[in-house]
Order: structure tokens, then C-alpha cells, then sequence
DNA sequence: GAGTGCAATTGATAAACATCAATCGAGGCG
DNA sequence: CGCCTCGATTGATGTTTATCAATTGCACTC
């Protein structure tokens, strides 16, 4: 592990609170991998192996069903995933794959399951984190249910806009095919859905999108009253 | 409380393990109320004030926003409902009507909160419950995303049809319009969705449905692989 | 047992979205 | 530099879903 990486991963609200020895047995039952691009990491149906903190790199979340294939969440470092599965001992939902070159921690999920029995505060911070993620996941399937795919993209900029400095620029971390369908919707929708959002202030130039017109965006998609 | 009722609650998984004397006092400091039909419990962004825990009756989630409503759950008895709101005590990200006269026990949301962070099993069951409801919502979420409206009706059918029993046989609870909001389509689409899935042996009348050839559905529907 | 109210259904039409087929454009390589 | 590849875009068309408008059917009332 390189130098500052292990206390970027202690402060992460799930870690954070934990005794330090307990922390100290989670860590060291673990190790550091570094994955290519484009690598599955795991596939729904399989029963978890690990706790997986991305440490650097891009990792994408997604679901097969019905013949086709769904972005579930793009995973930016640092962060953990599939917390759930873990805790439940329940097979994966949904399958993971590296997007670019990455490093995960890869915490073994018999050792997150039985410390999670003896700290209490561990337990209490993955109680929070499972909360929160529930939280999310309400929030995306409502937004799939009443909104149309124009608006689902105003959402999700104005939404990102915030999280990376309220500048009123975008950096769009992902190919945009990869964002249709985060969205819910093809790659082609996705261009025209650009296209109606440009006579709302959405300027885009390649990766980078700048809001102009922030009231006319809002006045158009209506974001969430609730954000957390 | 009606004779019965009380054990009926303490049996659920999330109250099933805890320490009796702290079960004791969430239950001395809630109270079992009956609303009428179409009554409001409470709208999201409130602040929750109570856990809601269904002893008999109906009740409706559902999420507003975008100048439109859906119904995101229907929860039965007896069953509890917005754990995740109560324990990070967050705004509800829904809101909650009764669909037929309800007994409800409404637990402080300061009570719950105070004895998960005193009880362990509690906070166990607690995540535990919150962990196996973020797995609906990504259940719910990917049928959105990857199937179509006749689909998930068809697959809907099948999970009620072995929740009930297994007998090729389903009861529609509510209303139809209701099941179509459930499902994210409009009750016109629901009734074409019907028509489509009587030619794979969905037989119906009013909201008694039956299957009579569970192979021919399963393969139009392509039913989830991981069920809980 | 006729009337009333409302959900459910059916049909016609429109909007949203997906699919298919080029074309464009930027990064990588010989 | 020119070529190649592949993602992004644009246009044409088809499918799915929503909307609008009756009509049907069932439960409840009087």
C-alpha cells in the first residue's frame, strides 16, 4: 500500500469509527490488488468472496436480465462496494468490471462478517452505509419511474455539477455510452437528450459540459427536493 | 393490542433476537393505532418521527415528484416500514397513505434509534433487514431498466404465485391501477399487458389470476435467477 | 331491481424511446 | 502525415408506452 493510501482508507466513514484493532485485523487479512481495464472482477449469482474498497481507478457496477445489460453505478476511488452481499453472505446482484486500470483493497467477506459481530461501532457505521445506499437506490428507481430520459440527464448534471465544486462545469468521468446506460437509455438517446438540454444552458465540448443557465436547467427537470 | 398481536410483532426478524427487556421498551413506548381508509400517514421530507410497524390492513409507499406520483411498495401485514428514514433519521424519501383500514404500531423513531446503539442483536437485525430491502430496491430497479411492461407483470405474477403458496393461483391484493403504478406503467397498459400474457396462459378474472402453463410463461418473461 | 359511481377495458392517436444505418471526428499508429 | 479504429452523432424508421376518449362491467345504494 502506498504512503497516505491506508489512512485515506481509515477515514472512510465505514472504517472511521472502528477500534483500531479491529481495524488492524481487517486490514491485515486483506491485500491490494491491481487490476487491468476492462477485467470482471466478479458476476452476479456468485457468492462474495471479499469487501471491495476501490483505491484508484474506475470500476463499473451492472446487471444482465432479459438478454441485455444495465449500468447499475460507477465506482470513483475511495468507496467500497457490494457491502450488502457481504453482510448478508447472499449471492452478488450485480456483476463488476474494471473501466480503467485499478486498485482495490480486497477484504475478505468471512473476516467483515465476523468483526462486524464484535464492534459495535463497525456495525453501527455498516448499518449507516447500507441505510444511505438504500437511500440512493430509492432515489434512482424513482427517478426511472417519473422522469423521461432528457430530464434523467439534467438530474444527473446538475447533481455532479454540485459534487465536483458547483462551478458550473462538468467532467464527465466515463464514455458517454457508459452514462446511456447508467441512465437508463441508449447511446443515441443520449445524444439528442444532450440536444434538448442545449436550448436549457447545457454547453458540451467532448467530455466537459458547462451549465450557463442553472434556473433554466432546474426550471426543466425539477430536480430532488431531497439530497442527503 | 388484541391478544396475539404482540407475539405476532416480537417474531419478526427485526425484533425476534433482541434482549427482552429492551424490546420491552420500545413496545411500553409506542402505541397501536387504527386509521381510516385513504388516510395520509405522513409525506416525504418529513422528518420521521415514527417506526411504522403494520399489524393489519394496507399500506401504500409511493414517491411524488416531476408532477407525477408512484407507488414504489405495498406493504402487508404484519411487516414494518421506513427503517432506513428512521435509523439515519433523514427526511422520508416517501410518503405513506393506508389503502384499506389500518392497525398500526407507530415506534418512536428516538426510541428506535436509542436502542439500536444499546441492543446488538437489534443493531444486527436492523442491518440485516436494511441490507436484505437495498437488494429489492436493485431487484426492482434492474426489472425496470432491462425488461418491459408485459414482462414484469408476467414476473410478478410468478414471485406472487409462489409467496402464496405455489398453487397456480394468485390474488391481486389491490387495485389494478395501483399494481400498475407498482410496476411503473399506466392501468391501460396494464390491462394490455394482461392481454399479451393471456396468450402465454395468464387466465383472469377480476384479481384472481391464474396460471395454467408456468413454462410458457417463464420463458417470455425470463424470470430472475436470484431470489433471496 | 334500476340507477349511480368508479374502476377496468378497449380503441385511436401521440409522444417517447429503441433500432438500424450512415457519417463524423478524435486519438493512436505505421 | 495519412490511415485506421471506435465512440459519438445524426437521420430514418419501428416499437413501446402514454394519453385521450368512450364504453363496459361490477358493486353498492336506494
Amino acid at each position: 500500500m502506498r504512503p497516505g493510501e491506508r489512512p485515506e482508507i481509515a477515514s472512510l466513514p465505514l472504517f472511521r469509527d472502528m477500534q483500531d484493532e479491529q481495524r488492524d485485523r481487517i486490514f491485515s487479512g486483506s491485500f491490494l490488488q491491481v487490476f487491468p481495464p476492462q477485467l470482471t472482477l466478479f458476476e452476479q449469482g456468485q457468492r462474495p468472496d471479499f469487501l471491495h474498497v476501490l483505491v484508484d481507478g474506475l470500476v463499473e457496477l451492472y446487471a444482465s436480465g432479459a438478454g441485455r445489460d444495465t449500468t447499475m453505478r460507477v465506482v470513483e476511488p475511495v468507496s467500497s462496494f457490494i457491502l450488502a452481499a457481504v453482510v448478508t453472505d447472499m449471492p452478488y446482484l450485480m456483476s463488476a468490471r474494471t473501466l480503467t486500470s485499478s486498485r482495490i483493497l480486497l477484504v475478505p467477506a468471512a473476516k467483515i462478517r465476523e468483526v462486524v459481530r464484535h464492534d459495535h461501532a463497525f456495525m453501527d457505521a455498516t448499518m449507516r452505509e447500507l441505510a444511505m445506499a438504500y437511500r440512493d437506490m430509492v432515489r434512482a428507481l424513482t427517478d426511472m419511474k417519473l422522469r423521461q430520459s432528457a430530464e434523467r440527464l439534467g438530474n444527473l448534471l446538475l447533481q455532479q455539477e454540485q459534487r465536483q465544486g458547483g462551478t458550473g462545469t462538468v467532467k464527465l468521468r466515463a464514455e458517454k455510452r457508459l452514462l446511456a446506460s447508467l441512465l437508463g437509455m441508449t447511446p443515441e438517446n443520449l445524444s439528442r437528450a444532450f440536444g434538448v438540454l442545449a436550448a436549457h444552458g447545457v454547453r458540451t465540448d467532448g467530455a466537459n459540459v458547462t451549465l450557463a443557465d442553472r434556473e433554466a436547467l432546474e426550471a426543466l427537470v425539477r430536480p430532488d427536493a431531497i439530497s442527503d
